[in-house]
RNA sequence: CGGGGUGUAGUGUAGUGGUAGCACGAGUCCUUUGGGAGGAUUUAUCCCGAGUUCGAAUCUCGGCACCCCGACCA
């Protein structure tokens, strides 16, 4: 039986959708502004993002690492990152000896300078590494719920290539993977590629943008080509050239980062020795990229997208359960059994199934259940128990059948897309 | 970091100087059981510190926390 609770109100320390909603199904847990922990829900939800965008970056070749959040600062001194007015968002602290410590808030030293162990030569390249791993930015505002946070949960992955040519094939195989991520979790049409203020190697970089008021950039979209400008270059004139829209195809809208690409180019190779040996025994900085999604402010984006006024609606691939099964037994020992019995058979078919089997009116239990956004309900009551026809809600449309008991038992995840 | 606002049971709130109240939740008992049900009863160092006052949740000063707008977001 879960341990969280829903809440009939929302918090008064919050004011966005996906942190008032999350809150009161009880997905997450505000430990202080800017900082969330997961609770079970939520942590389902996470980890079936974090699935989705781990399979997509091994598909792409990456081996996936886990580095440290305490960092070595000579690493940042050498490249020059470690200075406050430099980054002016970093988390330090202190070892007992009183050495300096940081917290990461980002992973370019540590891989460049970890990655210069194992390649040497051109035949040890590309190489493409990543990570889930928390960064800490001491941010001078948290905002929007889970979507701007100061310790959150991010992927990086970082491409090692020979040369430019090399590198921008793989560029392109990232952008591919993700925009099949995001169309995995359903935003895939209304996310944009789009150019905003570059790289040290490339005049722009790329942003993935998905339309949503609660976000915090202003993007202008084609939506024929899928591509968008950045407000932040709108007023270059190169940028139309370069992305080829045309300004007066594009419509203004308010957007979400959920992702991002850089071409970092040999700037952190160079200083932080990271070279290999070419065909022609020529010394040669490694060529990087970086490229990044935050799984939890995908979470945000996704909550605030699909929900309504009952509360939330996930897309079925990051639910954190298939089914939400109301029993509505009351003190009925008959009904009771056949919802045990029932959801005994779907656990062991490979449905992952959340049991209420709590002993509140049906009322409150449909509620919590809208609340929750599973995207399926059964209810078992006396209906059930006498007619052996499932009642069978689905979440996102209202839309109510009755099915049999061997309908509901091949619910299991290949067979999901049966319209139920 | 600039500007504005708010801190009162677990949650959401009322209370502008004189006995801290309400709703929900939670505990116990009875009834109830297909869209947050009814009755009885229990549930608070009013964010922290200092000050003004016979008396402070309320006024003053300082601090802290939280929200919103803006700036920032390598």
């Amino acid at each position: 039986m879960l341990f969280t609770k829903t809440r009939r109100e929302a918090p008064s320390d919050e004011q966005s959708k996906n942190a008032v909603l999350l809150i009161r199904a009880g997905y997450i847990h505000k430990e202080i502004a800017g900082v969330y922990s997961y609770l079970p829900l939520g942590l389902r939800v996470l980890n079936n993002i974090i699935g989705i965008i781990r399979e997509e970056m091994n598909t792409l070749g990456g081996q996936e690492v886990f580095l440290t959040t305490l960092q070595d600062p000579n690493k940042w001194k050498t490249s020059g990152r470690w200075d406050d007015d430099v980054i002016d968002i970093w988390f330090k602290t202190k070892l007992k000896n009183g050495g300096p410590l940081g917290l990461a808030n980002t992973h370019e030293e540590a891989i460049t300078s970890l990655m210069s162990e194992h390649i040497a030569s051109y035949k040890d390249l590309p190489r493409y590494v990543y990570q889930f791993q928390n960064k800490f930015r001491n941010e001078t505002r948290a905002k929007s719920g889970i979507m701007r946070t100061r310790e959150f949960i991010m992927k990086d992955l970082y491409s090692f290539s020979a040369d430019k040519a090399q590198h921008e094939e793989f560029y392109e195989r990232a952008t591919q993977a993700y925009e099949r991520i995001f169309s995995r979790v359903d935003i895939g049409e209304r996310t944009y590629r789009t150019f905003a203020s570059g790289g040290s190697f490339s005049k722009y970089s790329h942003e993935f943008q998905t339309l949503c008021d609660a976000g915090e950039d202003t993007i202008f979209f084609d939506k024929e080509k899928k591509l968008a400008i950045n407000k932040e270059v709108y007023n270059d004139e190169d940028v139309y050239k370069t992305a080829g829209v045309h300004k007066e195809n594009l419509n203004e809208a308010r957007a979400a980062e959920v992702g991002n690409i850089f071409n970092l180019g040999t700037k952190f190779s160079e200083v932080l020795g990271l070279h290999y040996t070419n065909e022609r025994g020529e010394q040669v900085p490694v060529y990087m990229g970086s490229y990044g999604i935050g799984p939890a402010r995908l979470m945000g984006v996704i909550a605030e997208i699909f929900s309504d006024d009952k509360g939330l609606v996930w897309p079925e691939a990051i639910a954190p359960f298939d089914v939400h099964l109301v029993s509505l037994a009351g003190n009925n020992e008959r009904i009771r059994e056949y919802a045990d019995l029932l959801y005994e058979e779907m656990v062991t078919k490979g449905i992952s199934v959340l049991y209420d089997d709590r002993n509140v009116r049906a009322g409150e239990k449909f509620t919590d259940s809208d609340l929750l956004g599973i995207p399926r309900r059964i209810i078992i009551g006396k209906d059930a128990v006498d007619t052996e026809m499932i009642e069978i809600v689905n979440r996102a449309t209202g839309e109510t059948m009755r099915i049999t008991r061997e309908a509901v038992l091949a619910l299991a995840r290949d067979d999901k897309k049966n319209n139920l």
